[in-house]
DNA sequence: AACTGTGAAAACTTTCACAGCA
DNA sequence: TGCTGTGAAAGTTTTCACAGTT
């Protein structure tokens, strides 16, 4: 690891974002969420333990992934929640907030804008389009829909940082190009094709099938231990196996998830994008 | 690299899902959603080059995680898009075909039931839950919403695979703590916050959020080359700067998305979702 | 000639374990 | 004493490049 952080002199504000490891940046996101929540709680100070647990990391991936951002916390106490939470969200570029733009006004569109930790975490939507005459016009969280076939003129004037496509597959790729056309340099698409744009355009691409498709193989792996024995109890899952503690919810140490979350965390493997 | 997936004799179907790596199986969910589009399209036959440009991602990379299910291709020729996308199937345990009840019928919910590519791919919805009132009743993609407080005994009787839970994140814990006392061993949850459950229940969690500071990151990082400097020509973005070639859609090179996965993928992560 | 399968090298990530500071 | 920051080791994933097949 080259210590590109370290700021020797007295540099100002955030700057070398250089360096950090994608794998970082995806949990970044997370151990924002969670500060955003300590900070409501009132909390002030977070030991790197604390925070782990709840981000679903263990403490030292968690002091790794922090110590990218120049030092941090204090040793012997901890990090400052307020402190921390503003340096990451510098880091990550979302203190000036993002100006989005939704493309498919349907279940999905309006799932994202009316998700609250979407405001709440700077991305506030400036306009949302569609090419569905049943639903140009209408409201969706307190937005007019817009019809889709404007969309150059549109996007020029709203000038939006980030463009979120959830058309159907087969409108993707058009949608994506218009959007490049107009100047667009970063989009999230939920359509499950690659799409094609310069190298100069950012696009992740989020399938919501592959997280579920994780799942089965996962289950499958583990309900095969013995491939040869006809496995002895082949009672059919109709009961329950195991009836666990309802546990309370905290002081539980259960950190079972290694991420490779996708759309989540070490989603490093998850879904995703990016060469 | 063990392998273990040599099938020395006439090992049948399929087996050792075993040490398939995690990136690599985030990875066979998105070239299972490229070969059926391919069978769809009456393809025969397929290079590593052609699936891996569908793909997003470099020949090299798509050949080393198909020899991890053994050998599927024939050299000089291609690999048979049908009997590959067979092979993954059952390698990703889809074959049986999933049972998936959904807790959760907001805008969300339903965006994931209504995603056609869901039950094509294996995943069949038995049972739609919500706990509010509202909901109750109502019909959604053919299901009629049963009430949530009645989990337990239904889940018993529905006996699904997998359970995906998209309720606001304040209930959540609460919605898991309930399956898995109903015995679900595989779930699938769109709330931000991590989940708590014991460890052979395997949980995945998807944070739709993740994606979108993952681009202002990459955005942020890009528009930053030179941290002294004022920056000469700073044009806020409001004329086109690439008019982007309208693309044939095939036969275009561009392998830019290299998939963290990821998940992160990156995330890094497989199909998708629409109005 | 065309294309797969795969060792070996390179790159990236996680984990360990401890030095260093409040 | 308690907790951060971090080199170094271990593990995972990607890329290279070529041997092997049809």
């Amino acid at each position: 690891m080259t210590e590109q952080h370290e700021a020797p002199g007295g540099v100002s504000g955030r700057a070398l974002q250089k360096d950090i490891p994608q794998a970082t940046v995806a949990r970044l996101a997370t151990y924002l969420r969670v500060l955003a929540m300590l900070a409501d709680d009132g909390v002030l100070i977070v030991s790197s333990e604390e925070l782990a647990v709840a981000a679903g990391v263990n403490s030292a991936k968690l002091r790794k992934d922090l110590s990218f951002l120049g030092p941090n916390g204090v040793r012997g106490v901890g990090y400052d929640v307020v402190k921390l939470r503003t340096r990451i969200e510098d880091v990550l570029g979302l203190s000036g907030g993002h100006r989005v733009v939704l493309v498919g006004a349907g279940n999905l569109g309006r799932a994202l804008v009316g998700y609250g930790g979407f405001k709440r975490r700077g991305f506030s939507v400036v306009g949302i389009f569609d090419s569905d005459p049943a639903v140009i016009g209408r409201t969706v969280a307190g937005h007019s829909v817009r019809d889709a076939a404007a969309l150059h003129e549109a996007i020029i004037a709203l000038d939006p940082t980030i463009a979120v496509i959830t058309v159907p597959d087969e409108a993707a790729q058009d949608v994506c190009d218009r959007l490049v056309a107009a100047g667009v340099q970063s989009i999230l698409s939920f359509a499950p094709s690659v799409l094609i744009a310069p190298p100069t355009v950012e696009i992740r691409r989020v399938d919501l099938a592959v997280e579920m498709q994780m799942l089965s193989f996962e289950r499958t792996r583990n309900a095969e231990p013995e491939p040869l024995a006809e496995v002895a109890h082949a009672v059919s899952g109709r009961i329950a196996r195991h009836v666990p503690t309802p546990h309370s919810s905290a002081a539980h140490p259960a950190l079972k998830h290694s991420a490779s979350h996708s759309a989540t965390e070490p989603s490093s493997k998850g879904s995703a994008v990016t060469p």
